[in-house]
DNA sequence: ATATGGACAGACAGATCTGTCTTTTCAAGC
DNA sequence: GCTTGAAAAGACAGATCTGTCTGTCCATAT
């Protein structure tokens, strides 16, 4: 249909830029590995900043999407999901292929505060933490956004040490400090 | 004198890595800005890799010196220091032209693991981690790596939600969450 | 059956990239 | 004063980048 091939460009672009990076990777390696032709892709997207940027807010709903619901799948009440999310983490850095956050690394390659990509990088972080303080709510914490706040630090820190530092135990090692965290605010 | 333009080049291109990204940042705008002929470049470093690895490894001491500087000048007794440490934090954040860590952002580009570049990014934050761990140890710790492994995730977390999300407040988040982390762990 | 529109294939322009090479200039040491 | 070596300046090659343009094919709809 329509809009199928613009999908699977999509898909094929976030593939590559997440493995070699935005600006490393160029256009025609794209087309090459979609199998589509160049025109398509301009007749979809104004320039290839326009494809990050789709390829970006993809990222965002797929990803934010498949992590509330493996939170959601793997426990029933807020405070262990508050837990949950670093479990789901650590399923994540487990992917073979794994390399980091799209966003993070979006954001070091666009770095400028007012360019588009880095704007669609920031919303990210922003709803991420936004769903964390909705949890944070549920379970009932007095003070919301300071949990949410610590134990979105400590997510982001964990994305960092598995990718930066390579270290496959990040995740638990937030997980330990998120129980510290928890354990205050829901004292 | 030998060095002096070595040196010259490495600090011209350091900053053009840090505020344009490593592969966004073209060798002829780094002799440009540095005044200095391309054979300089070639003569010194094998390859652009080389020249990034070398400012890396710059980037390495300049900063890690200075932030442990400012830690030791900021507070005496070590547990007084693992909390200092995220107000060395919060002015960098505030600098002007702050743009995230050169490390993250560069691992970002490029992301397999077994990249030199890489390899140099892990090495910074194998090396800072020390630095906390060390401190948890002189505050006396029953787990002082534990302890490192929690407040160096809010580090990097802070760094990534004042880059990436532009939170100027994420430092003082940080420490907010490492005071609990702190008082649970030297109990 | 024929017309229409989307997509493929690929040539092309113009810029830019890394890396090599040559020529000129300049300054320090004997 | 002369020699020597480092570095500037910049041409150059070859690859690659984004973005435009032209044809050709094919499927679908009338």
């Amino acid at each position: 249909m329509a809009s199928t091939r613009r999908d699977h460009l999509v898909d094929t672009a976030l593939q590559l830029f997440q493995r070699h990076g935005y600006h490393a990777t160029g256009i025609d390696r794209i087309l090459a590995e979609a199998g589509v032709a160049k025109m398509t892709l301009y007749n979809h997207f104004k320039s290839k900043d326009e494809l990050i940027l789709a390829a970006l807010r993809r990222r965002d709903e797929q990803f934010r999407n498949a992590f509330m619901r493996n939170v959601e799948r793997r426990a029933k009440d807020p405070r262990a999901r508050l837990l949950a999310c670093f479990d789901v983490l650590a399923e994540w850095f487990a992917e073979s292929g794994f390399s980091g956050c799209s966003f993070i690394n979006a954001a070091g390659e666009f770095a400028a505060p007012d360019d588009p990509i880095h704007a669609a990088c920031s919303e990210n972080k922003r709803l991420s933490l936004a769903y964390v303080r909705d949890l944070a709510e549920q379970a009932g914490a007095a003070d919301p956004q300071g949990l949410a706040d610590g134990l979105m630090l400590l997510m982001e820190g964990a994305i960092v040490m598995a990718h930066v530092a390579g270290d496959p135990q990040a995740a638990q090692k937030a997980k330990r400090a998120a129980e510290v965290l928890v354990a205050d605010a829901l004292a």
